[in-house]
DNA sequence: TTTACATATGAACAGCTTTTCATTTATTGT
DNA sequence: ACAATAAATGAAAAGCTGTTCATATGTAAA
């Protein structure tokens, strides 16, 4: 065996991903493609910021956040961490943060052909 | 006045971003968010391909994949170019490629305190 | 235990999205 | 003009998602 099930599993070549990887980022993108949980997310960015906080900065409901909250956390996208009755939030890790910080950049950048 | 109205819209300090581009980033992630069309983007990555060939690469119907097509023109993330009967798409520019690049990246990288 | 606060959860409604199928438009060759 | 191929479009069905409101759980202090 030099292949393991994980690369085989009688993929499509969908191009550079397998079937899964592309599922597994299209998720991810999906989670990222409501407004308010992207609001959420980047609410995270600086540092551990409580559910209320969170709902206030971005004028949203404490129960919508922790509803979107609870979805990114499937992800893995967040981090809880329970201090007292408060629970902080964080962006996961460092990919998260880094593809987010990427994102963020490209965003501010023109456009070709908007010159 | 050392602002402008760009950076005023009564902004709620949404964080690093401002409403308006929390917005459109959020509107491009939705769009990839979508396993159908996050595999045309992928499929049109390595360089032009008509869409007969995106509909038979990533198993989906020419309509299907038209009607995704026009989602994705209409955010600039793909460039439609007609050549004869066929009409060949890329990637929109430079900016998303990278983008793209990153992420496919990053997937592939292992996750913390997954070891 | 009771009160108060912070967060989480469940159910339900409203609106949106993806997909399919049928039809149409564009282009080339006979 | 006609036929053949490629792509685009419109309408309708089926399923999914974000949001709200009411209620529950967890935690700390009185």
């Amino acid at each position: 065996m030099t292949i393991d099930a994980e690369n085989d599993h009688h993929a499509a070549a969908d191009g550079p991903l397998d079937e899964g990887q592309t599922a597994d980022l299209a998720e991810m993108f999906r989670l990222l493609g409501d407004p308010t949980r992207l609001s959420i997310v980047l609410a995270t960015l600086p540092g551990e910021i409580a559910v209320a906080a969170i709902a206030r900065r971005i004028g949203a409901s404490p129960s919508l956040v922790s509803h979107h909250l609870r979805l990114l956390r499937g992800a893995r996208i967040v981090r809880a961490e329970r201090r007292g009755k408060q629970v902080f939030y964080s962006t996961a890790d460092g990919h998260i943060r880094d593809m987010l910080s990427d994102m963020i950049e490209h965003v501010g950048e023109p456009h070709e052909g908007a010159g």
